[in-house]
DNA sequence: GCCAACGTTGGC
DNA sequence: GCCAACGTTGGC
């Protein structure tokens, strides 16, 4: 449920900049809770820190897996549907990856820096699973559509001096040489949680629900390997 | 459309 | 701060 089809031209230019971003910051996560955790230092703004994701996983994850719908849906009135043919359409091929309203999720954008790859995942759809692969283009700023009434996501708790959602921009690369589907994806994941292997701990299983997450990089090589192999 | 998993909210 | 109720995600 990401983004929409916003467009990002204007993105580009947009007046909310990085600057006005800067992570929202206060906002800290209240979420993190859930886990327990709390780590973020307390007050540690600034993320540079880094380099450890709020589950601790794995260092400095560089790859990413971001969920989007590709079929129609409407929530608030407006129609969610987002896939790869979208993004591949717009100005640039690029576009601002909005909507995100959960804490990890939108924690893990602001982690990410210009350049890192990331796959583009259909969810919630007749098939589900990996459809292409994006980049980073531009890092965490403030997602306008919290404040917009008519928007899909839009979350009346956040307020302008305090912004609690980021987004990023994302550019199409290309699409995978075939689709990797969920279900294949599960299949090796059961394989290597049995027996070893790279998707053992994938985060697509592990972490039900999180729309926006890391890669180790073991993950993201095997997982574009398949593109030359038969599907299982 | 169903429902399991799990995040969020709010009463206490 | 706990936890039950509620809401959302997303596979099937």
């Amino acid at each position: 449920m990401p983004p929409k089809k916003r467009t990002r031209s204007s993105a580009k230019s947009n007046k909310h900049t990085d600057a006005d971003a800067q992570h929202g910051e206060g906002s800290d996560d209240v979420a993190q809770l859930k886990t327990g955790k709390r780590k973020r230092s307390a007050g540690v703004k600034s993320d540079v820190e880094k380099n450890k994701n709020d589950d601790g996983r794995k260092t400095s994850c560089s790859h990413w897996l971001m969920k989007s719908e590709p079929e129609s849906r409407i929530e608030n009135g407006v129609d969610v549907k987002f896939g790869i043919e979208d993004l591949k359409v717009l100005p640039d091929q690029t576009g601002c990856w909005d909507g995100v309203r959960n804490y990890q999720a939108r924690n893990f954008m602001r982690d990410m820096k210009v350049g890192q790859q990331a796959f583009f995942y259909h969810s919630n759809c007749k098939e589900p699973g990996i459809a292409g692969l994006m980049k980073i283009v531009k890092e965490a700023y403030v997602d306008h559509t919290q404040f917009d009434k008519k928007d899909a996501h839009y979350d009346p708790s956040s307020k302008a001096d305090n912004p609690k959602w980021s987004m990023v921009d994302v550019q199409f690369e290309r699409m995978t040489k075939r689709f990797i589907p969920l279900t294949e994806l599960k299949k090796y994941h059961l394989q290597h949680k049995a027996k070893g292997g790279p998707l053992k701990d994938m985060a697509l299983f592990t972490r039900a629900r999180l729309s926006v997450q890391p890669l180790t990089a073991e993950e993201y090589d095997f997982i574009l390997s398949l593109e030359n192999e038969d599907p299982i």
